[in-house]
DNA sequence: TGCGCGCATTGATCTGAGTCAAACGGGGCG
DNA sequence: CGCCCCGTTTGACTCAGATCAATGCGCGCA
């Protein structure tokens, strides 16, 4: 998350290292199931889950997961960000989302994938396949009930961002976005003041509907203005929390 | 679907029906069983599933479920229409979508419903308390895994929207607005060329981030360009599905 | 049958954000 | 060390869609 290596990019199959360890310990000791579906599962149960999965490496800008294919694999994310994207037959993008440690990727349809995921730093992937990930499913009723919750959720934020989109002015989402980004960085024990944003200006500016322009004034005047700040592009500090709120808010 | 009623507006508890006949039939003879989750649950279960559950009927106009208060309850449309929606401070509102015969009611965090939810046309609901739905949750794991399909579903649903509303041009949001209704009616084995829009013009251009002039225009231009036709601003023909899908597509 | 009320349409004008274009600047590489 | 590349910023101008403002019209009702 801090620099940003030299970006091969997209190798079709990464870097994958397998069983290392033997399983009771990789996902016991895993820093991402704190917060990830696999704290549903026992800690006596913990091998099982291990068999069913491989430890996939990637760097940044390679694509792991391409919209409309079958979906022959699930991940956790274990460390790093991602981004989900959707392209138009044209060019055009949408960005649809931001992942990082902890965070689930699978939903959609059972026969296409519904966007590409992407690197946007060092990731490091737990892979399951798809079958095994149904069996496990099957074999544990915490297990399914726990992304029952987290896919529950993920229609409540997807409509919460529907309505960003849908509604909002340029300075409503950037507000919105670096507001979100600070609850997020929070919530996984970081500052809620000093960001470090992993995407570019232009993954930003496809995330919120905009242009990257209009992304890059709207930064600029919000620093104007002493709502925030920064020194690079990618690591922003919030310097007026209320105010932003207040600007989110329609302020 | 027909014809729009009176407009009562907004009892905040609706007329409801209750042990009309004796659990297996009703549920056996639902008019929604077939398209809705219920059809994870056995025939020789059914009066168990009816006793869980009351039926309810809304006039038009009718809201159910108010954005940010706990979720009491969880619903299964039967027949009729209903939009959700999300207010914003100062009025704007976003549609988040449109529901029909056999949808589910009820995702979004555990703790606050995240978007209202009101009666388009005449509609009647099943509706489950939280509790005992949970309990059938424990009770029929082919429930659970119905419903996290479903979940599933409208998270790729969702992202498609999203797309929409962030890329999209005008013309493009209409036409894919047009498509995708014609198909969850042939879906429901209607036409897919006749069209019944249950919503009115102000739903729409809030569904699609725009305004009501905006879907005017665009639909008077659609129509001049013979690509659909229409009476009633509410009875809409598709005379060109694959004009309107080159539109659609940025054409 | 005629009236009134909401929704819908249409037109004229405005504007927030997009487009086009140029310059800046930091990090990696030769 | 300095150059190059790519992401970012900034500025000038444009435009798709919003806003403001009538007018139209179908439907329920008296």
């Amino acid at each position: 998350m801090t620099t940003v290596p030299p970006g091969t990019k997209a190798e079709p199959c990464a870097r994958i290292e397998r069983g290392q360890g033997c399983g009771v310990e990789r996902c016991g000791l895993c820093e991402a199931r704190a917060v990830s579906i696999c704290n549903a599962i026992e800690e006596d149960q913990l091998s099982e889950l291990a068999r069913a999965t491989t430890v996939v490496e990637l760097a940044p800008g390679e694509v792991f997961r391409n919209e409309g294919a079958s979906p022959e694999y699930l991940f956790n994310i274990i460390s790093g960000s991602v981004k989900l994207f959707k392209l138009l037959a044209d060019g055009r993008r949408a960005v649809i989302g931001f992942l990082t440690v902890g965070d689930f990727i699978g939903f959609g349809r059972p026969d296409a994938v519904p966007c590409s995921a992407e690197a946007l730093t060092n990731v490091r992937l737990c892979r399951f396949e798809r079958g095994k990930f149904r069996v496990l499913l099957e074999t544990y009723p915490k297990l399914e009930r726990r992304l029952l919750a987290v896919a529950s959720d993920e229609v409540a934020a997807g409509q919460e961002h529907m309505t960003l989109l849908g509604r909002l002015t340029a300075d409503e989402r950037v507000a919105r976005f670096l507001l979100a980004r600070a609850e997020a960085s929070q919530r996984l024990g970081g500052s809620s003041k000093d960001l470090e944003l992993p995407m570019t200006r232009s993954d930003i500016a496809d995330y919120l509907g905009l242009t990257i322009e209009t992304v890059s004034r709207v930064f600029t005047r919000l620093r104007r203005k002493g709502l925030i700040d920064y020194k690079t592009a990618r690591s922003v500090t919030l310097q007026d929390r209320p105010g932003l709120l207040a600007i989110s808010e329609g302020g």
